[in-house]
RNA sequence: GCCGCCUUAGCUCAGUUGGUUAGAGCGCCUGAUUGUGGAUCAGGAGGUCCCCCGUUCGAGCCGGGGAGGUGGUACCA
């Protein structure tokens, strides 16, 4: 017979912008969502969670092979209907706020948590699948809304051990689209250039007011030598954008005066300056000073579907990456009111307001932040020195296990023993149970204490450390109260 | 999407004007040591030099195209 064709072997990789995650990469964040979860609760939110796939009609926006495709979302079609992986958790509540409205109490308040899948350019720190853990409240016009979302943000990043480590920032589209008007692009022929002078002011951090003036006015060329077409803006309507960035007073007041003296002719513009105050003076009174939450006119989140109050969370500290650069981490959380969301199902104004959290971002931040330097510890493993008395060894294991102790039997090949304590080292266990033939015969285990015998090698000669400085000999009946003293 | 840089062993990388059988360190496996994880010593496995086409007697190296990665930039619900 011929010989056989060579199959080719799958690759075995992770898809492009997707990753794997590994042991305490798992259980940090799920220990994190549920923090976060507890708060949300604490404040009113119920926990919601809906289908990971919806119908592209649902999440409205983009629609493939129509809109751009291959851009956005995982998206695929069944029986004539094109469905998708969500991107985001807003949509979906719009379209349970909308198709149980009936059953729902008003305002409904909901939080939820999971993975969205976004089908884009992967980048660093940017994947095609990350978690998200939203807190909306729909139905509720009130300020008081927004306020409260920006106290809970800020709880949130306090319970996390971020105190003084975050910034957020309020601002209000309304104000925005005043400035606008008064610049003189407020009508709607001058769409394109609003969202141009949006994406300008976005970008000031990065850019400097060089920049953004360039982007307001005929355009930039970056490094790369890309030219970004501006909005085409008159030097007297730049100075007016230009103004409205350096409104940041000394302090909310400050701004706050600031902002009037902008908008002043701009009556949507008057009304989110006033909107501002009013989340201003709610967070005063629940003691939520400028050192965690200020008035920044300079946020703008996006182009979305915002309609008023926008907030923005960022992270203060700095950080280096593996290489020892400097970075900085962008927004960890955002959100803002969008009135007109459920309105694409019902046709019905309902004011909506939320904040999303990038959990996946954050974590980030806190490892590099060294947050969660120490391993985590292995179990315990009792090793087989004598394959005919597993049962025994196996009764040990199930005796620390009853005891809470995290054990396993070394369940590898026990031919080398070495082998087992090299296990034992690539577990990170704690500790290693042994017992042969003459310990067995006495009733005594030996438990090596793994961490000190690593420790001691680099200040031992081979042959003292040959001699088992970490390891002690215990009775049987003595071994779980001995580890569990030891474990602290 | 646009611009730059990069791609050689599991990892980090060297590789001369284009010349025989492509190397190193680390890691891995085996043994010295079948009852002891580090260290040391001896040995071993591991390669489509990213892919395709071209130039050449001869290409890891030169030319063209493509893919992947990376850093900017653009977009970002």
């Amino acid at each position: 017979m011929a010989k056989q064709k060579k199959q080719p072997r799958p690759k075995a990789v992770t898809p492009k912008g997707f990753r794997d995650y590994f042991g305490a990469e798992v259980t940090r964040r799920a220990d994190m969502l549920a923090r976060i979860a507890r708060i949300y609760h604490r404040y009113g939110f119920d926990a919601l969670e809906t289908s990971g796939v919806e119908t592209v009609e649902a999440l409205g926006k983009f629609l493939p092979d129509v809109d751009r495709p291959n851009e956005g979302v995982f998206a695929w079609e069944e029986d004539g209907d094109w469905l998708a992986l969500r991107y985001d958790m807003t949509a979906p509540l719009a379209r349970v706020a909308a198709q149980y409205r009936n059953d729902l109490p008003s305002p409904y308040r909901r939080y939820a948590m999971g993975p969205v899948w976004r089908n884009e350019k992967p980048g660093p720190g940017r994947f095609r699948q990350f978690y998200q853990c939203d807190a909306d409240t729909v139905g509720s016009a009130s300020m008081a809304a927004d306020a409260e979302i920006c106290a809970m943000l800020s709880d949130v990043f306090e319970d996390l051990g971020l105190g003084g480590d975050y910034i957020i920032r309020v601002n209000n589209r309304k104000v925005l689209n005043g400035v606008m008007e008064v610049a003189g692009i407020g009508g709607p022929e001058h769409e394109a250039e609003r969202g141009i002078v949006l994406r300008a002011i976005d970008k000031l951090d990065r850019l400097g007011e060089d920049g953004v003036r360039a982007l307001l006015g005929e355009g930039r060329k970056d490094d790369s030598g890309d030219f970004t077409k501006g909005a085409g803006l008159g030097d007297e309507q730049a100075d007016v954008v230009m103004g409205f960035m350096g409104a940041l007073g000394s302090d909310g007041a400050a701004t706050l005066a600031n902002l009037d003296g902008l908008v002043a002719d701009s009556e949507v513009g008057r009304e989110g300056v006033d909107e501002l105050r009013q989340i201003a003076d709610l967070l005063a009174a629940q003691g939520y000073g400028p050192d965690r939450i200020v008035i920044d006119p300079s946020v703008v989140r996006g182009l979305g579907y915002y309609t008023g109050p926008v907030y923005e969370a960022e992270l203060t500290f700095e950080v280096t990456d593996e290489k020892g650069r400097p970075r900085q981490f962008g927004s960890v959380a955002g959100g803002g009111r969008y009135d007109d969301l459920v309105k694409r199902f019902t046709g019905q104004e309902v004011p909506a307001t939320g904040v999303s959290i990038g959990v996946d971002r954050l974590l980030a931040a806190l490892t590099m932040k060294g947050r969660f330097d120490d391993a985590e510890d292995g179990p315990v493993v009792v090793t087989v020195m004598d394959k005919s008395r597993l049962a025994a060894y196996q009764a040990m294991v199930s005796d620390l296990r009853k005891a809470d102790i995290r054990a396993e039997l070394y369940l590898g090949n026990p031919k080398n023993f070495g082998n087992q304590l090299k296990y034992c080292d690539k577990r990170g266990a704690p500790f290693a149970i042994i017992q042969g033939e003459d310990e067995a015969a006495r009733g005594v285990v030996q438990i090596k204490d793994l961490k000190l015998g690593a420790r001691l090698a680099s200040e031992l000669s081979h042959e003292e450390w040959r001699d088992q400085p970490a390891q002690f000999e215990c009775r049987l009946e003595d071994m779980v109260s001995e580890i569990k003293a030891r474990l602290g």
